[in-house]
RNA sequence: GGAGAGAUGACCGAGCGGCCGAAGGUGCGCGAUUGGAAGUCGCGUGUACUCCUAAAGGGUACCGAGGGUUCAAAUCCCUCUCUCUCCGCCA
């Protein structure tokens, strides 16, 4: 394993920077959207840039943020020294003044209000093209991320326990929770429609001491716990990363309101601290958040949406958490460790795959997914359950978040989240590996002293 | 949902259309005084972008947001948002 000196040092490489310093105080990550910072990132960064958005497989034009760039820099120029002269010229008549000098300067004045005008509305339409075109631009991946461009290309980077072998036919946890009365799928589609469900019976509390299991382990680990709302406003969800709007958006939008349902607690825990400053002494900021997350799934149909695997709504336990840029990479391990720690304590079987460039959502900068066996799906296969992302200061940036350094000057933190528990998906991991001969369900013993119940039998 | 009040720097709080990036206070930092502390006194203390090789030093913008009036707006006008108080409703 590297050391993270030595990663920064390759990425400094990669991407011509001059110095490890400069990386980390200025541009550890690409793209921004509001301020300069970034734009001057993706010029002097040009080649790297393009190169990544063709190893992400994304709709990007570099060349022209560029070009848009250098335009909004000359007219901003020329704007600012005619407001200069606007404000010498009204300065210059605040005392008394013969009628006629006053009246040219006035005239100035008027012809100065008119050019300014003018560069105002140039410089509006190209900085709303830029924007347009900036946003498209993604994060920088991390060199050591494989490149490829689908899930297929995904490395498989860890193993730990082996498929779950059964001396019987297993059942899927569709079958199993129509058996046992533990989840009811045909009237949820009745009252709420597809891909919702309701949780029966011992679900109900598996679903809870999931919740608290994971809630527990995360506070003994430093996190501070959250319950979020479930809704946010656009622009958070825009800072995070996600596209509200849009044939293919996965948000839930609120008529009238401009806000959103909200897919994970990452946007509500990253939205947390957004505009603000925090203080360098108090990171890492770890935050831990349940709350329930909504999806819209649109044109997911198909034998895959079957079931818990892909629904509209579920809980999850959500990690998040704010770092000093050169503390990031040490903490997207951290997050993926804690993530192997909660579904090895459960007996899960499950594998760690270091997501390929092109798999990556925009915002991410290496990502690790962690896929739970999963007997019933397919006649078994791995099946997502978890996810950490390193968003660097992508996130940051959109969100305004900062902190102090050492010199004064105010930087730029890395965001990082990771899902602890994602409630249905864990669900059907634990239906499906801990059933037993007889149909019923064994609980992880990790998880009784919260359930209450060390077994799910048929009723009656 | 009805009625009213308000939105200024880390915080409190002034502010006449030009001398306001913004008085005063608190807090914070540095220094002096003290055996030490309190207290007192002095100095300093926003953000972003930009010019300059760098430093020093300039410039532009920002007084909830957006628009308007004006040669000139924190200050005048309009719209919106948010916050607070009271009433109603409510898990």
């Amino acid at each position: 394993m590297k050391t993270h000196c030595q990663r920064l040092a390759l990425i400094c490489t990669i991407y011509k920077v001059r110095d490890t310093k400069e990386y980390l105080q200025e541009s550890s990550a690409p793209v921004i959207i509001l301020t300069m910072l970034d734009y001057k990132f993706i010029k002097e960064n040009l080649e790297a840039v393009k190169q990544n958005i063709a190893e992400r497989y994304m709709q990007a034009d570099a060349d022209r943020v560029v070009s848009l760039y250098d335009e909004r820099n000359t007219l901003l120029r020329e704007l600012e020294e005619q407001r200069k002269n606007r404000n010498e010229n009204a300065l210059s008549m605040k005392g008394k003044l013969d009628p006629e000098t006053r009246a040219a300067k006035i005239e100035e004045g008027k012809q100065l209000k008119e050019k300014i005008a003018a560069l105002e509305a140039r410089l509006a339409e190209v900085e709303a093209q830029l924007h347009a075109e900036g946003m498209r631009i993604p994060n920088m991946a991390h060199p050591d991320a494989p490149r490829g461009k689908e899930d297929k290309d995904n490395l498989e980077i860890k193993r730990v326990g082996a498929p779950t072998v059964f001396s019987f036919e297993p059942k899927d946890h569709v079958q199993l929770g129509q058996e046992l009365d533990l989840i009811d799928f045909d009237t949820a589609t009745r009252v709420s429609g597809t891909k919702f469900y309701y949780l029966k019976n011992e679900a109900v509390l598996l679903e809870m001491a999931l919740v608290r299991f994971a809630l527990e382990k995360l506070r003994s680990k430093g996190f501070t716990l959250f319950e979020t709302p479930d809704i946010a406003r656009t622009e958070i969800l825009e800072g995070i990363g996600f596209n509200p709007r849009g044939a293919e958006s996965n948000v839930y939008t609120i008529e009238g309101e401009d806000t959103c349902l909200i897919g994970t607690a990452e946007i509500t825990l990253g939205g947390y601290h957004s505009g603000s400053i925090l203080e360098k002494s108090t990171l890492p900021l770890k935050l831990a958040g349940v709350s329930h997350c909504f999806r819209r799934e649109a044109g997911a149909a198909g034998q895959f949406s079957k079931g818990l695997y892909r629904v509209h709504q579920f809980t999850k336990v959500e990690m998040f958490v704010y770092t000093l840029p050169e503390d990031s990479d040490a903490m997207h391990e951290q997050l993926r460790l804690i993530e192997e720690e909660i579904f090895s304590d459960m007996g899960i079987p499950f594998r760690v795959v270091d997501t390929c460039t092109g798999d990556l959502g925009a915002p991410a900068y290496r990502k690790w997914d962690l896929e739970a066996w999963m007997p019933g799906r397919n006649n078994g296969e791995w099946g997502e359950v978890t996810s950490t992302s390193n968003c660097t200061d992508f996130q940051a940036r959109r969100l305004n978040v900062k902190f102090k350094d050492d010199d004064g000057k105010n930087k730029y933190v890395h965001m990082l989240n990771g899902t602890a528990i994602a409630c249905s998906r864990a669900i059907i991991a634990i239906m499906e590996n801990f059933q037993q001969a007889d149909g019923s369900i064994r609980i992880p013993d990790v998880l009784v002293p919260f359930c209450g119940f060390s077994e799910i039998r048929r009723k009656g």
